[in-house]
This record gives C-alpha cells, sequence and structure tokens, in this order.
DNA sequence: AACGTCCTTTTAGTATCACTTCATGGACCC
DNA sequence: GGGTCCATGAAGTGATACTAAAAGGACGTT
C-alpha cells in the first residue's frame, strides 16, 4: 500500500475527477490514472468506476479512501513528532549529578518544580569521564578545577558555580583560629585527598607545587560527608567546596591566601539536547539555583 | 516523510543495529544506512548515534519511531480496509425494487432482518434502463417478459420469481365467469396497458401478435394499484401478475389457456458488489421470500 | 601494541518506478 | 456530426532505492 497512491485515491473521492486529481496534486492526468491503476492492481475489486465522462470512487473505494485518510494523519502526526518532541514542555529531563552537587541542587531542583518531568541520578566520576555522561542524561553537572583543560567542544557547556576551596580543618586545630591561611602554613598537613583521576586532586598537586614539595596524602575519600567526618575526627586537613561542602558544628572552613585554588561547575549538554524546551527550561532552574547559592553565601560571608 | 524509511527507523529501535535492522528487512546494511541518512536529512536534530560499534535512536529518534508505529498500523488497516468492506455483514446494502414488487418484498425484507443495514428504494423504469440502476443500488430487482432480450452480461442475475400474467377483470364481467381464457376471447377487449418501453407492454404485444390484430389500447397506467382500481371501475382489462397483483374484492385474475405470457423477476447485482457478504446474505433473504411467496400461491390454488 | 573481527558507512553501478509528453478513444453538448 | 472535455495508453526520461565492493572505527584478544 503505497500512501501516494492512497491520497490518490482520497483526493478523487473529494474532487471526482482525474483531471481535478492532477490539478490539485500539481501533475498530469495521466499520472494520476497510472497511480490509480497501480492501486487497482493490488486490489481484487473495483475502486473506481466511470460515471459519464468522470470516474468516480467505488464503495470498496470509498472505503480505502478513508482508511488513506488515516494514513495521511498518521504521516501528518509523524511529521510533526520530533518538533513535538522538541517543543513539548512536559517532556522529560535526565539530570545527573557529582555527588555534592546532586545534595545541594536536586531537593531546590525539586522544589522549584517546572513543568518536566524529572530523572536524577548521582554520578560521580573521574574527570574525563563527565562528558561521556551526556549519552545517558540530558543535563550533566560536573566539575573541574580552574586551569584543568575545558570541556570538549562536543559539549555545550553552561557555567553554575564558580567556588573556592578552602581548607578544612577540624575546631580545635591550630590553624583554625586563623582568619586565612597560606600555602606555607598547609603544605606540611596531613591531607584527606581524592582518588586518583578525580577533580579535586589537580588543586591539591597545585599547593604542593607552589609549596615545591609533596602533599603528604593520608587518606582518599571522594565523598565530602565521609571526608568532613574524617576531618573532625582529626585524620588530616582535605580541600573543600565553599558553598556545597557538607556543613558541620566541629568543622570550619579557611581560605588560602596566597594560593588562587577553585573550581568550576559545570552542566554539560549536549548540543542537539539543548534544543528540547524542557531541557532549556530546567537548566535555566539550575542556573537560578546556583545563582542563589553564590549569592546567599557571599551575603553571609560579608554578613 | 517516506514510510519506509520510518519503518527502517522503528526496526532500529526495536533491533539495535543496523545489520539486524537489514536482516530483518532482508535488505543489505548498507540500504538500510542510505535510508537513515536520508531520513536524517529531513530532520534537524539527530535520529540515531552511534553507541559503541553499533548504532542506536536519540530520544528525538524514539519518538519519531513512536509516530512511525502509528504510521504502520494506519498502512496494515488501509490494506484490509477493502476485505473488512467486503467481509462485514452490518454493512450498508441498497436495494431497489419496481413498484409492485418493492410493495410486496419490502416489508417482507424488513421483517426478515439479518445484519445488513438496509436502504430501500423504489424504482419504475423502462426495461431498458434496469441494469443501469445497479450503478446506485447494490440490489435492483427488475422484472421483464419472457423471451425479451436477457439482461446484460455485465450483471449478475439472481432469478426471484417466473410470474405467468393473467387477465385482471372486473367481477361483473361476463369473462370473469369462465375459469380460464383464450386470446380470441380478450383480444377485442378495451386494455389497460402500461408506459411504452415498459416491460409488460411486450406481453400484451404478444398476445395482438397471436390474434392477428393489434390491441385496443385505451389506457396506459403503470401502477398496478392505479391500474386494478381502473379494471375495477370498468375501465378495461389488464395484464397482472399473478403473484405480486394488488388483491381487490372486486377484482379477479383469470390465465390465458392459449398463450404463455410470464414475467420474470430478477435480482441484478454487479459482480463486483456481490463479493461483499452483506450484499450476499441480503440477496438470499430475497430470494427466500420470493421462493415462499411462489409456494404460497401455488398451494392457495391446488386447494 | 598489533591483529582480527564486527559493525557501519561510502562509492559506484544498476534497475525500478513515477513522472511528462504525445496520441487514442469515449462521452457529452451543441 | 463536429467540437470539447475527460480518461487512458505508449514511449521516453529522471530520480531513487537497491546491491556489491571497499574503507573506516570500535572492540576483544593475544
Amino acid at each position: 500500500m503505497d500512501p501516494r497512491q492512497l491520497a490518490v485515491l482520497r483526493e478523487l473521492g473529494d474532487r471526482g475527477s482525474v483531471t481535478a486529481v492532477a490539478a490539485a496534486l500539481f501533475v498530469t492526468p495521466s499520472a494520476v490514472s497510472q497511480q490509480l491503476a497501480a492501486l487497482q492492481r493490488s486490489t481484487p475489486v473495483p475502486l473506481t468506476e466511470r460515471r459519464g465522462r468522470t470516474l468516480v470512487l467505488t464503495d470498496a473505494g470509498r472505503a480505502l479512501a478513508a482508511a488513506a485518510a488515516d494514513v495521511a494523519t498518521a504521516l501528518a502526526r509523524a511529521e510533526r513528532a520530533v518538533d513535538e518532541h522538541l517543543t513539548d514542555p512536559r517532556g522529560t529531563v535526565r539530570v545527573a549529578a557529582f555527588h555534592s552537587a546532586a545534595a545541594t541542587l536536586f531537593p531546590r531542583l525539586l522544589q522549584a518544580g517546572g513543568d518536566a518531568v524529572l530523572e536524577l541520578a548521582d554520578q560521580d566520576v573521574e574527570q574525563a569521564r563527565f562528558p561521556a555522561l551526556t549519552a545517558d542524561h540530558d543535563i550533566v553537572i560536573a566539575h573541574r578545577p580552574d586551569h584543568s583543560p575545558p570541556w570538549p567542544a562536543s559539549t555545550s557547556v553552561t557555567p553554575l558555580l564558580h567556588e573556592p576551596l578552602d581548607v578544612a580543618l577540624p575546631v580545635g586545630h591550630p590553624l583554625a583560629a586563623r582568619a586565612d591561611l597560606s600555602v606555607a602554613d598547609v603544605a606540611d598537613q596531613p591531607w584527606i585527598a581524592v582518588q586518583s583521576g578525580y577533580p579535586l586532586l589537580g588543586s591539591l598537586e597545585a599547593i604542593a607545587a607552589a609549596a615545591g614539595r609533596p602533599a603528604r596524602i593520608r587518606h582518599r575519600i571522594n565523598d565530602f560527608t565521609v571526608a568532613a567526618a574524617v576531618v573532625a575526627a582529626g585524620g588530616g586537613i582535605a580541600l573543600m567546596p565553599r558553598y556545597t561542602a557538607p556543613v558541620r558544628p566541629d568543622v570550619v572552613l579557611r581560605p588560602l591566601r596566597d594560593l588562587h585554588v577553585a573550581r568550576r561547575v559545570d552542566a554539560l549538554v549536549r548540543p542537539e539536547r539543548a534544543l528540547r524546551s524542557s531541557v532549556i527550561s530546567t537548566l535555566g532552574v539550575v542556573r537560578d539555583i546556583a545563582r542563589r547559592l553564590t549569592d546567599a553565601a557571599d551575603t553571609a560571608v560579608t554578613a
């Protein structure tokens, strides 16, 4: 069953003559006649009959023409299917974020609502593997240290946070009494670092480089909540992001005075996914949440 | 939007690789790849993406594939549309009959029921125009005198009645006292005939030919009910069909002894219409009604 | 690290098919 | 009985979907 032949048949039902159909479809009457003949070849009963000098549909022809209308509408819907997928504000948006960002952003994202249906996932992976996550998630919230190689050009990047990394100390620690710290202060401290390949490691290496000697890495803990607990227990000091670190009464953050260490938190989206309006709006919500997060923290510091 | 391309896309969603799709559709992977490329050309967003060494659908591709399923079902329905039209027992059947047959058959046909939806119409036309009525009616109940040219071969003919034509006389008429009549008895009577071209005229001409002299035609009345009333009023005698003539207490029918005049009542159906099961079953009902009509009349005569 | 396998894509060539043009055959109207 | 309109057939042309063959990547193995 060829949709074009069906369309010709339907048109014949509406217009009542081969010539009129030909005019409507911008072809010659001969073409229409041949299409009808081809359609007839695949049908055991006559679909058309001559009425005077014009050609009209038989009952069977009308039955088939009615089915042809359904075919045409289904095709039209297919034509629009991609566009509707792009513009549907209630579409499903899959968001992935590394642990600490997930802990901070996901609750606020769910509260902010929006029309999109959200599928959230936490994904803590090595820095190089963040872009690959965009295969399975519409929005990937990733992080990397300042001065590390930028995300590949194949992904669309939306900056969310530019977050200083402070030194986390237990409240009783001698350095905790100071307002800020220098590289020399922390260079020889026992450190709690992250697993090899994970983003914050680069920042710690920058500190070691500035100090001129390797850092004394005691533990390797990726999860900030766990790391903070180990800091509180006196297991060492650690780098922690200023805005998204877990808040504990027995751990304080102190900025580094003489070395700029910070990380960037970005939303990675494949360019084609960024065409979906539900993705765009969700991305906007995430960006707003991040902005408020920065503002609130800066206000608190200033106050 | 080409349904074949859509089918390939859908198949890719189900099977997950170009090679599998090619195997399912009995073509080479190259053909599949080219069809997908062609479909992609008409779409602004990627429909497929490489996952490892196979090709999978993107979200947009899945959206389009879902629409493609609807297209496929619509096409399948179109494929079956004609067949369903043929086999639907509840289809509409349009029946036309000349006046006297309509008066006799239509009430019985409606009572007999059947699943078909009936559209009844009375059509009294000249003999030659009965076949043309099959253009507008599925079943045309027509009549013609014996020995008249048969119906054209393009129509399928179902004999319903072979009905003798008797002479209708008013009860007080001298000839009404006899059990049967001869041509000589009636040749010189004043006749009530039908309009020129209508079937029963041929039978009256046969009587005139047998008598060797033209009939004395006083009136020309097509409707038997009207003709019977005129006979009763003494306006003349008339030929009337034995089974379907209107019954009046003041009119009697007497057979002709020495000349066989009769008419055939047939159901005319176009061969392609005779494929519809609703038409077939209705035709069967009509034939049964006609058979019972003949049996009942013959029994009454014998008794 | 190199190789082989599997999958996809590209290129070139071929066959099919829908179209146009031109010509023919009915049907209707004066 | 021409003249007109309509539908259809034959021949030729262009687009296109296919196959075959080769090339390019990704993965697993040795």
